[in-house]
DNA sequence: TTGTAGGCGTTATCAA
DNA sequence: TTGATAACGCCTACAA
């Protein structure tokens, strides 16, 4: 029941432990005749070596930890897909861990993942444990930090242009002419909630429009409070003709909230950061930002590989920025 | 910059490294006074026991394997995630791989699991590699399968009951009084898409309906298999007035399908497996068979650690069976 | 209560 | 071209 080791391999091939290893990773020299000897009692025998023992030999995990903090949205889902795509090839694997964007669960995890002595960490992080991943960091693990990130630390990043999105989302809808915009935002621990709306109050700053509080509401990524935001919003005298969304959950509940209170979908233009593939299905006015996970994935996954196997010379943190895209996808 | 050793730590305690491991592991005796010095130095290096050379010794991975056809799919990670969350609790992680479908990254993902030494292996298949897998649990490692199954293999499963939906779902189509009734199905490599069609045909047959070929499109679960199906049942002297869908993606290429002939979305009713939460943002007829990936998550996770910490006590196959429920979601 | 030492399954160094 | 053998970092009899 208990696994084949090395060492029964070597016996039942009559040649030392030492061959039988030079034959699984053709190194060394092995003449032809014992190579297919040994592999053909591999293959009898269905042998497979313990990754377990050699990573500790070798002083090489060959994994990497993925820190995400919801493994349930395909955002994160389709950057993980393309990083591990990335890693396969080139003979790394992936240790997944779901925070739930709790940062204690964080902790653990990243606790978990240096007992695991992995080479690289890829964080998409709650915003807290700043000087536990710096730490990670400095004991020499590749950090890289995606879609999220932490000002003044000095760590490679993949992120998205959440300023000038947002900038650009606002623009476009006073070039429509709203006079009332209505925002709402995510967590303001969340780095990319945080530049979406400093992107927002930016765009309306260049435009000379003084900001009205109650246009903006603070939400928190939920579908919940898309829902709270409109109830909010109609309670105004003067109703927001058009609204900025921050993400698709959120933009999900605005529909919703509009639908519970009686108002035409189509009333109201929206832009919205996130994919909301449904949109296409109903009559409504709608602006997506357009995000690009698979690209962030890939970039990452890139950045990961030259940083493994990059020789010595200590680069400067590398910072790559992606432009999302701005689609209308109703007249 | 390397990490730093059980030895390290025994030196700067000034004790052996027997001692640092019965500190590590609350195990053995060892003095108040001498716990809380090797603490204090385990604290002050930030000493982290090295995972790898302990599952070496301990001949324990702690490890399970979870191999999943999508990992954007939030129907499977939904599932991954409740087994996660049992699993930290136990002190199991999980090493997850996306086959994408395929049956042979499934192929390399289980040599690669099995070369990692997981304890467990958990399992929504591509529908190939029987033997693999059946080695597999008879070589000791616990196999559980979920969602997916395969007929005449002795292992523990944890399923839904798609025979039973599908059967309801053309029943209360039937009973609507609906005469010609469309379906589309999926690839009948995968166990569900093989019960679905199963349970939808038994529900014609006992009704006493011939089965009406055109009416049967063989779809493969994707978005464009859907707008594939409303072309061809265009096509059709007698269009149907009711389609059974058996996954949500296929019903939302139903829509997109609908939308591009120009018919009218609420001209047509639907029963659809899985969830399509943007359907009451307009008006159509629309009936899910309300799956629960965490209910099913949670029952395998329970059965997991069953066991991996029962006696050697050999159990009977388990099979669950989870029953998803219709849910009519427009008047 | 603590320490010594052997071994988990590999790989890599050195001889032969 | 092959074989002995010493590690890798930890745990655990067994001694002390």
């Amino acid at each position: 029941m208990s696994k084949l080791t090395i060492k029964d391999i070597a016996r039942e091939a009559g040649v030392s432990t030492a061959t039988i290893s030079r034959v699984l990773n053709n190194s060394g020299y092995v003449s032809q005749d014992v190579k297919q000897q040994v592999l053909e009692v591999i293959r009898k025998f269905n042998y497979q070596p313990n990754a377990i023992a050699r990573s500790l030999k070798q002083e090489k995990s060959r994994s990497i930890g993925i820190v995400l903090p919801d493994m349930t949205n395909p955002y994160f889902m389709k950057i993980a897909r393309a990083i591990q795509h990335r890693c396969f090839q080139e003979g790394y694997h992936l240790l997944f861990v779901d925070t739930e964007e709790n940062p204690d669960k964080e902790r653990e995890a990243l606790d978990f993942l240096t007992e695991k002595r992995i080479e690289a960490l890829i964080l998409a992080g709650t915003g807290a444990n700043r000087d536990q991943i710096q730490a990670i960091s400095d004991s020499g693990i590749h950090v890289i930090l995606i879609d999220r990130r932490f000002s003044n630390l000095k760590l490679d990043t993949v992120t998205e242009d959440n300023i000038y999105a947002a900038k650009s989302a606002i623009e476009f809808l006073l070039e429509k002419n709203h006079q009332q915009i209505g925002m709402i935002h995510g967590p303001q621990s969340i780095s990319t909630a945080k530049e979406r709306k400093q992107g927002a109050t930016l765009a309306l700053q260049e435009a000379g429009i003084t900001l009205t509080p109650e246009l903006v509401f603070e939400g928190d990524y939920s579908r919940e409070s898309g829902i709270a935001a409109i109830r909010h919003f109609c309670e105004l005298p003067e109703r927001p003709t058009a609204i900025f969304s921050t993400n698709n959950e959120m933009t999900f509940g605005i529909y919703l909230g509009l639908q519970e209170m009686g108002i035409p979908l189509d009333s109201i233009e929206i832009v919205s950061f996130g994919n909301l593939e449904f949109s296409s299905l109903f009559e409504h006015q709608l602006t997506v930002i357009m995000q690009n996970p698979q690209e962030l994935g890939d970039t990452a996954g890139d950045l990961l590989i030259r940083r493994l196997s990059g020789g010595e010379e200590v680069e400067a943190p590398q910072n790559r920025i992606l432009m999302p895209r701005l689609i209308q996808l109703s007249p």
